[in-house]
DNA sequence: TTAAATTGTTAACCGAGGTTAACTCTGTTG
DNA sequence: CAACAGAGTTAACCTCGGTTAACAATTTAA
């Protein structure tokens, strides 16, 4: 737990890549983030060390079950803190987007609960599409 | 304009020193960040050079008129963050100190702006009491 | 007024997270 | 099957923001 802020966005990245073609590789993570493939197998290297990713052959990477169970609850709270900027902000869903990309690696614990509360008191649905990163 | 988070810490605490005491010592300011002398003194090097501060005898800090100008817009940022998470999230003062401290580096202006928009409609004052960084 | 304590600065260093360039590995295809 | 293109890795390097340790400057106090 507790993987700093760009760990959690390779994750979070592999994680969406995952769920639409099954596997990630490593090019397509440094396309979606905009940083070399240098950069990525490093990072590679530190997930692998932590148990939250697999290294299959030449360059497939998986998520172990500990990194999916990680990457779900950024992804989730990813989607909660847009949800919740749209609704109480009237933001667009772009702009939630980017600005929920920068807080959902800072806010505490007991927001994310806040938020969770806000949005079930006004009955809005958490969707899990997989869109906008 | 757009010096990065660490820059915005100090100038945040230079300003709020300021206001209580007149003017600012990097070691307070140090003991209010739970940073060393030794990174303050390179910070302010930074700060001077950029013409946001000025270094007075024998490591007297004040703000210049640019700086002053910067760090209460970043206050004032802060303020709004704080009191918006209040009322929406009906979080306690101190978490949503928390939490805006580190939003507050990284929100767009759009949002920001959203943010104003909330606590006009919904009558919410933005007290400037130096307190709670 | 001189000694001690406080404060500030400098130099050498560190880790994180990125880069480029050169390399290796793998797979496809002419 | 041989060669090339695509993908991954490695090494050397950079910047940023921090650290410690030693030193310099300034206050304060005996």
């Amino acid at each position: 737990m507790s993987s700093n802020e760009s760990m959690e966005m390779y994750l979070e990245t592999i994680y969406i890549i995952e769920a639409s073609h099954g596997h990630a590789h490593g090019v397509d993570v440094a396309k979606k983030l905009g940083v070399s493939k240098a950069s990525v197998s490093k990072a590679m290297n530190k997930l692998s060390a932590q148990g939250l990713i697999n290294k299959e052959s030449y360059g497939t990477i998986t998520l172990t079950q500990k990194g999916k169970i990680l990457s779900e609850k950024i992804y989730y709270n990813h989607q909660l803190i847009s949800k919740f900027l749209e609704h109480s902000l009237e933001l667009t869903e772009a702009d939630a987007a980017d600005n929920a990309c920068k807080m959902e690696h800072v806010l505490t614990e007991t927001m994310l609960k806040a938020i969770e509360g806000y949005l079930d008191k006004n009955h809005v649905e958490i969707t899990i599409d997989s869109g906008g990163l």
